[in-house]
Order: structure tokens, then sequence, then C-alpha cells
DNA sequence: AATCGATAGTTACGATTGCAACTAATATGC
DNA sequence: GCATATTAGTTGCAATCGTAACTATCGATT
């Protein structure tokens, strides 16, 4: 309760960044400790994981939020790794649609039963009605995203 | 909807930090274009001038999830500006507590207005619903946090 | 079809980051 | 009271990141 009545711990992005870095820090452990996975790299495979389709380096980083360089080079790790494949696009060879080869689908699967774990383990921290009111206020950021969502550069 | 039931969509971890990214980072590019503050020079000094009493740093980097590196950084830059200063504690020499300047102050009380207004601007876009349900949950998030409030590195 | 603008993705480079190791001080066990 | 562990904070260094600039391709205008 400061003077001038500005309550910090009432604004959202310090709040919002607080929860997500407390959240993703301690999944982050897992998938480093035993993949070597960087972030980047856990993100990209999640993503291209479950859409189960192939898809572009910018829908991914739309899908995940990541800057597009950070997309670039989680898409060259996990190829080196031959966790996916590129495939170029006819008609529009700007494109190349990424697909998780079988060895990276494998590990999708893998990361994502320690994700379920994880996932189990904040509901019964958070509680019931907590998780459906941070799902509830989420989808009303996600909306919101949709309608702006025009800066893409990050800071 | 995956075939192995594990819905990414629904993932705690990877939807917390889309939202926190996504309204961080439209918050970052106003203080970084008017005062030329990294994003943990204005957490420092955000979490210092809500308080209004001195903290030390490793209380700076439990308010604002930061790593220690991070807040020791911050704090030499803000301490350069002269925004704050460095006060040694009696008792306990491995402490310091830190305390805003008045020109720090007064840096403040001008980003919490900035602040004041995207706040409003979030409130708009995300309606009052959606952000009584985000509050709600990340009050249920912070709770936990303290349940646990154990690992100190970042990943 | 030539030009101009927009888009997908990559990369060089300077800035920022985190880990690990460090200094300095305090707390604890014996 | 001495050795050892712990804690606060800093720093060297390698890795990561974001910006800006780049290549390559496509679309639109004329």
């Amino acid at each position: 309760m400061a003077a001038d009545g500005f309550e910090l711990n009432a604004f959202l992005p310090y709040r919002l960044n607080r929860a997500a870095e407390f959240v993703a820090l301690r999944f982050a452990a897992q998938y480093k400790a035993r993949y070597q996975l960087t972030r980047p790299e856990w993100r990209t495979l999640a993503a291209l994981g479950s859409t189960r389709r192939p898809m572009t380096a910018t829908e991914v980083g739309a899908h995940s939020a990541m800057h597009k360089t950070k997309v670039s080079r989680a898409v060259s790790a996990l190829e080196e790794r031959r966790w996916l494949t590129r495939n170029e696009n006819e008609g529009d060879r700007r494109l190349e649609h990424l697909q998780l080869t079988k060895a990276g689908l494998r590990a999708y699967v893998e990361l994502t039963a320690l994700a379920a774990n994880y996932q189990a383990e904040l509901d019964a921290l958070v509680g019931a009605a907590g998780m459906q009111a941070l799902t509830a206020g989420l989808e009303a950021i996600e909306r919101a995203i949709g309608k702006v969502e025009k800066p893409r550069r990050e800071g």
C-alpha cells in the first residue's frame, strides 16, 4: 500500500511474471537434467508434438510466444538431434513445414508424461478452485492477445 | 487434443509463460524507451519503491522472483544512476539495506503512473470478470509458492 | 515483366544471462 | 575457541538472447 496509491502486488505484468517464472523453473529443471533440452527447444518440441501436424517456424513462434530467432535456433538444434525434419512447401518456397521424426515423437511422449505429473503436482498445490480461476483468467488474456497481437519484438 | 491425452494448451507453465511474456513485453517497451531501464532494473526499482522501506538484495530477489546475479547487477546500475544507496547493516555486515534516493523515488512515481495506465488498459482488454478470475488464480499460486519456495537457481 | 513492398527464415554481433567459483561474514558443532 | 557449514553478495566466463541486417521468395502495382 504505497502512499501514491499504486499497488505493485496488483500489477499484472509483475505478478504474472513472478508466477510464470516460478512454475516454469521447476519444470525446466526436469527436462534439462534428463534430456539436455533448452527452454526454447522444449517449447518447440511441445508445439509440434501437441498439434500432431506439420507447422511452420512462424506458427511455432505464434503458438509459444517465442521470438523468431529463438525458434530458428531451436529448430536447428532439434534437427541436428534428428528429432524433426524440414519439408519444403510447394508453391511457396519461403515456408518449411516442420515435422517430428519418430524419435522426436517418442521424446515428446516421454516428456508429456513428466509434464502431466508436474501438472498434477501443481493441481494439488494450487487447489481445484484456484486452478479453475486461473484457467478462466488465462483464457480471458488469450482472447485479449488475439485482439491485439501486433508487437513482435521482444525486450 | 493429442492421442496420448496430454493437452499442451492446458499445461500451466506453457500458458502462464505465454501470457506473462505478452503482457510484460508491451510494458517493457514503455520504460525502456523513456528511461533506458532494463527489466531487472525496473523490477528492482519497483520492489524498493512499493515497500517504501529498505530491503536487502535477497529480499528484492524473493519479491520479484529474480536470480541473485540479476539483482546484483540491477542494483549496481541503479546505484550508478544515483537512484538508490546501500547502507551497511550493523550486527550482520553481510547484508546491505537498499534504499531509493529522492531521484529514485521520483522515477518510481513517474513509472507507476505509466504502470497504472497500462493496468487500466489491461483491465479494459481482459474484462472485469477475467481480471477477477486471474487475480484469484494468481493468489492461489502465490500461496503455493510460499509452501514450496526452495529452488533458487534459474534455468 | 520490372519494380517495390512484404514475408519466412537465418545470422553477425553486441548485450544480457546463469552457472560456478569466489570473498567476506555469520552460525553451528564439537 | 576452532573447524566447518551456511548465507549475502560479486564476478569470470561461456552460453544464450535480441536487434538489425541480410538472403530468398512471393505478391501487387504498373
